[in-house]
DNA sequence: AAAAATAGGTATTCAACATAATCATTATGT
DNA sequence: ACATAATGATTATGTTGAATACCTATTTTT
């Protein structure tokens, strides 16, 4: 059976759409038994790492709107994972941080994603996987200059 | 400046996520001087190496669901890129195929398509290309397979 | 104190995507 | 041949994610 979208495969734009269609259903069904999605699981993951963080550095980095932030740490907030404890130094803001149940359900859900993410990159050795995160963040990092070279040359050679 | 997703950072999916992010921007607004989308160039591309080809395979092909694929050709024909010829076999079915405009239009964009792409992937080497790809079709294969080993090893045997 | 900036929130819009039901045509079974 | 099922395309409808504009409270600047 020859493929019918030879003409596409060439291009990593249409492998990337692809593969992460296929990942995003797989991490949403393994979160669901934890009552999370993709994106609250990251939302838990940075606030982890960055407790006392704010909502709009939060949104920052995970690249979402404010306001559609706002949503998401609402639903965390109802199903006690997080707390927005009012910064004494700054009234208007919120500091960030996982309640105990949020810490313990971000632990287990931790495993899942893990095993996710075997299933997913089966197949690849742990130097692959290096590698292809190195080439996706370099893709990434292109995007977001412009385009114009930094110099910095293949990623081959480390 | 320590990262903020660190914990993140690790997995392939989300890094996937966020260089399709980047790429898809990109794309877009490459396209956007042809009148086209990610999504109408594929189908474009698509149908000039299958012509003749049908609604429902142009969807399976491109993961689309049959009704926003109407929706989309409706679009491209209205721009008098694709021909909706009736099957004289079977006459519930569409022939799809290229107008002479959605060849010459189709030509120009993948310059354009061909440029984005290696902007993209700049500081990329071809082989760093090659190796990407097949270990993003290996992921999609991952997903669709619903997991299960199939033996072939890993990649970096090729 | 007045003006500008910032943190968070509300309301609304828009597009992408999926589901269910419909119509015409073709295939199948007796 | 005729009733039934299946198929290709379509319509109508609903759900969701993401973007925009706007608002309030607080802080900063002057």
């Amino acid at each position: 059976m020859t493929e019918q979208d030879q003409g596409l495969r060439k291009f990593c734009g249409y492998n990337i759409k692809r593969a992460f269609n296929v990942i995003q259903a797989d991490v949403n069904q393994t979160l669901v038994r934890f009552g999370l999605r993709l994106v609250t699981w990251s939302a838990l993951s940075v606030i982890k790492e960055n407790p006392g963080l704010r909502q709009s550095q939060l949104a920052d980095i995970l690249s979402i709107e404010r306001p559609n932030l706002v949503l998401l740490l609402d639903e965390l907030e109802r199903a006690d994972l997080i707390n927005r404890d009012r910064d004494s130094a700054d009234r208007r803001a919120y500091c960030l941080s996982l309640t105990d149940t949020g810490e313990a359900l971000y632990a287990e859900a931790l495993l899942a994603v893990e095993a996710h993410e075997d299933r997913m990159t089966e197949g690849l050795t742990a130097e692959e996987r290096v590698a292809l995160i190195a080439m996706l963040r370099r893709i990434e990092a292109n995007g977001k200059t412009g385009g114009e070279t930094d110099g910095t040359g293949s990623l081959s050679e480390a």
